[in-house]
DNA sequence: TGGACTATCATGGGATGGTATGGGTGTCCA
DNA sequence: TGGACACCCATACCATCCCATGATAGTCCA
């Protein structure tokens, strides 16, 4: 298998250092990428979080604009401005930047949850809140599907 | 591989020398060049900086027109005559020239952008408020795009 | 089958080095 | 001679590194 699967709930220490999932790390690895490239989710209290291939993707996406118009300059801003390297320590652990953790409302604990190429770091409680609303919309869905289901995305 | 990223807001001391942040200092150190590339930004009050690959860029982009042409001439009198390389100290800083700080309306205290192959520096409180139309351009540019998903499926 | 051993992982804390920041001094030139 | 500038030193804080502890799961063997 390959990309980030699976939720974990890990805590923050005094220091505000948390535990990537040791699969999550893995999967960085194999990408051949030192720290994990991170940004706040833009319409959710939540950070995104991958390795190399995620840092890439965002970069060709900006790539489709000339250099130095407007348009690239103000998307830099957002994309790079917002992003961090969050560098691993040699015991799997990244500390959060206060951004971040405003952003997402984290205190003491966070969950990662895997999204296939890349993964989220959610304050427990506003996760536990919005899968029950995904699982609420995944649900009607599937109704109005009826039997042409796809593998449900969450595990 | 990986350019400018994320930000950091330093303080200008009596003399006018603000740390350029460490991370960046590095990025210049792996392009191998002395001192920070940096010129008023065109359309912002800001200033733009780097190291070779803002050089290079800034190059390709004057290299479009005839050596000779007039568009060359005012492009780059625009661009060199405004351009600057700024030296950086033993402890990593650097002096903002007068104007420079005018420009950008820099007292005591600036903001480091990164984005991407070059960075921007700003006086804090414009800057919010750049960032706030870059996050609201980015979401409207983001859900038009949406369908294409970036990285393709999974990693 | 059950129990002990082991490897992996999350977590906590101390120690250390880097970084931002402030200030001092010497030098060169107008 | 004064001011701009380069170079040097001092300090507080924070990130990083290293080591210790606990918990869990998986394995091996009696």
């Amino acid at each position: 298998m390959d990309g980030f699967v699976a939720t974990f709930t890990n805590r923050l220490d005094g220091k505000g250092r948390v535990s990537v999932p040791a699969p999550f790390r893995a999967v960085m690895a194999r990408e051949g990428h030192e720290g994990v490239y991170c940004y706040p989710a833009l319409d959710q209290p939540a950070i995104d979080g991958g390795g190399q291939k995620l840092q890439q993707a965002i970069g060709e996406r900006l790539s489709v604009f000339e250099t130095f118009s407007e348009e690239h300059e103000i998307l830099s801003t957002a994309f790079y401005g917002e992003s961090r390297v969050l560098k691993i320590d040699g015991d799997g652990r990244i500390v959060l930047p206060d951004e971040f953790r405003e952003h997402a409302g984290i205190s003491d604990s966070a969950v990662f949850v895997g999204q296939g190429y890349k993964f989220q770091i959610w304050e427990p409680g506003q996760f536990a809140e919005r899968q029950r609303q995904a699982r609420a919309h995944l649900r009607s869905v599937t109704r109005s599907l009826s039997s042409k289901n796809p593998a449900g995305g969450d595990a």
